[in-house]
DNA sequence: CTACATCGTTAGTAGGACTAACGCAACAGG
DNA sequence: CCTGTTGCGTTAGTCCTACTAACGATGTAG
């Protein structure tokens, strides 16, 4: 309906080596995914009062024990100013327990409390479903595929930051 | 080095069916990716005065042919509140001409320029040597792949945005 | 004691996605 | 012909997230 509008000068690049570029350019479909997983996974977290960083925070703490606000940064990913009002979220919903370390004044240690693991497991529930629906139109063997590719380009990135001057 | 601070209640999960869910999580994984790819194409591109939006309406243009803000919108995922910046950053750069259209006196007709078309040329140099560096760990097989398998999520998410009463 | 690093915290920046509303032009129906 | 609806380009502004900067308090090394 637009109208026709185009039709003048069609594809005729002058370099016939990419066909369509801009659909098969990494980068776009990788933002393009993500942006329709995050809203996934944010609308459906927020359907049960939650936000990724909790399943994070809480994971973390779970699989890799207690630890300082600045330890669980690095686990997580979260920044360490950012950190502050996630913990705050939490400790508001009695899920972590903030107490001071008595070894080092600086620290505060974050226990994952009793209502904190039954929080994670439905929390993951709901993160199952989600992934289901995210990685619907994948056998599950192409699942693993592709969370091994993921897997292997993000190591990669992240071991390797930048040569940068 | 940064002290000891677990060790007190380890991986004592209760469910030993996910080791550790936090790194296998196709959402996390994603978005961590596209932080990284993200971070490396728009340093990659500043450093060219570029942002990956030209880009964008640039191969949009020489792929489909000239067409008003609104079609470049559709076809590029920008916008359209957001496309009056960068068609003005592109004016500015005499690489779009932008002329009203005599048949619809509500749109603008977008056109590539000629020294447009160079800067897509350059763009696509600057684009494939970072996507290069971006996929680095895989071989070209699984490039593709991995490629097609974004390709399939995304079709599949676009189409089917949500049930939604 | 001095110098420096790390901790938790507060504040603020920059960018991207997205909404709301405007004036204008086109179009469809009565 | 008016009338309401729709699409257009544009401006403004919201919300969220990643990220930086700096602070006081504390720890550590020389």
């Amino acid at each position: 309906m637009t109208s026709r509008a185009d039709a003048s000068d069609m594809p005729h690049d002058g370099e016939t080596k990419t066909p369509d570029r801009l659909r098969r350019r990494a980068s776009r479909l990788l933002s393009g995914l993500t942006a329709q997983s995050d809203r996934l996974v944010n609308e459906g977290l927020a359907e049960v009062d939650a936000r990724k960083w909790h399943y994070a925070v809480l994971a973390s703490l779970q699989e890799h024990g207690p630890g300082s606000q600045a330890t669980l940064s690095r686990r997580t990913g979260i920044y360490r100013s950012d950190m502050v009002g996630v913990l705050n979220e939490l400790a508001e919903r009695d899920l972590i327990e903030r107490t001071p370390d008595p070894d080092d004044r600086r620290r505060n240690v974050i226990t994952i409390t009793t209502r904190g693991r039954q929080r994670l497991r439905r929390l993951d529930q709901v993160l199952d479903d989600l992934h289901d629906e995210l990685l619907a139109p994948l056998a599950p063997a192409e699942r693993d595929q592709f969370v091994q590719l993921l897997t292997r380009l993000l190591d990669h990135h992240r071991h390797t930051p930048e040569p940068h001057g």
